[in-house]
DNA sequence: TGTACATCAGTGAACGCGCGTTCACTGATGTAC
DNA sequence: TGTACATCAGTGAACGCGCGTTCACTGATGTAC
């Protein structure tokens, strides 16, 4: 690996911490991620990271955290202003690629037994739940907005774990989620263009 | 805890390991159940399940085999003999409660990085993309039968994450479930009865 | 500008832990004759 | 029916491992005067 763009050795401990526990996410893809790991990869000793984080869950929350925002960014980049169902099922496509290109940040993020009291969890699933109504909103004004937003939400999440779970090869992803996507936005009317 | 009713220290080990396991993984909701932890819970010496099982994963994949046979009674239980978007929601709502009834073993059945090699994971999950298959069929015989099976698996088994991520109370399941489902369901359509 | 000192990030050694797995073994079961 | 023996399920001790976390410490940074 080259050496991250973060100073080390002293420096920005911290987000060295961080960014080492995702590179290790994505490389060997387990989900037991361990400080130890973590404080090797960044060049500190084991007992560095307790400067700054206060235990393993806080380094993950970190992480988590991290992951939320680059989230966020690939759907803006899948669709910086969405108002339509094809925009709806771009975002989507971003969604589940997202899932599979990182697979072990998206555990954390979602599939940990994460406890429902960590402000910065909520806030972030929030904020997805709250996007999600926004293009619903445009796309289909005359929906049920609450109701639609998680269905939407919960057939893409869905999609992605059983992408994961090995349920579809990753070959033909962008049909099938739009496929899928369209099938429900479709239900009993026309196919769209 | 009542002995179980398996037969003990002489007997039926590989089911009274299994069984030990699925009791330790409902107690305490951890995913990272260990071979140890079943012997223990089993009364049996920590190299016995060895006999029967050739290492850790063999044990969870019987786990989850005995999972997926559960989670297969308890959808046939909500519905015997589904063909209305009624029963699929009823389907839908039986889906998403064992996940919450029984967390980390539903974990162990889908959440695990899996390797989509194992015969028994991909027929179970193959069984129950049939089984959804099927009543779409009944329930919506114009619609893309394959498509619209995929996105109503997803979208319960999204809603059962999301769930289990603690995004959701459990309070109001019943009805949170089954709006969710008529939404996409109904999409452009009028609200059913 | 220079010194004294408090602060604090990082060290390295150590703790106790539970784990997966292996091993040589024991003792019960059941079959061949 | 009775004995000799092979089979095999379960034992208990041990291996080596990586982990989370704590501790007394060192050495650099930066502030007060």
């Amino acid at each position: 690996m080259a050496p991250s763009n973060t100073p080390y050795h002293h420096g920005d401990l911290p987000s060295a911490l961080v960014h080492a526990a995702m590179e290790l996410l994505e490389e060997d893809g387990a989900v037991d991620l361990s400080l130890r790991a973590a404080a090797r990869r960044a060049g500190v000793s084991t007992a560095a990271p307790y400067r700054h984080f206060a235990d393993r869950d806080a380094l993950l929350s970190a992480v988590a955290a991290v992951g939320y925002r680059d989230l966020a960014e690939q759907l803006v980049a899948a669709s910086p202003a969405p108002s339509t169902a094809e925009d709806l099922a771009a975002i989507a496509v971003a969604y589940v690629r997202f899932a599979l290109a990182r697979p072990a940040l998206f555990r954390v993020m979602f599939s940990d037994p994460c406890d429902p009291t960590s402000p910065e969890r909520v806030a972030a699933t929030t904020a997805i739940h709250e996007y999600v109504r926004a293009i619903v909103r445009q796309a289909f004004p005359d929906a049920d907005e609450e109701s639609l937003a998680t269905a939407m939400w919960a057939l893409v999440h869905g999609l992605a774990f059983l992408y994961l779970h090995g349920k579809f090869g990753a070959e033909a992803l962008e049909d099938r989620v739009r496929t899928t996507v369209f099938a429900v936005l479709e239900l009993p009317g026309p196919t769209p263009a």
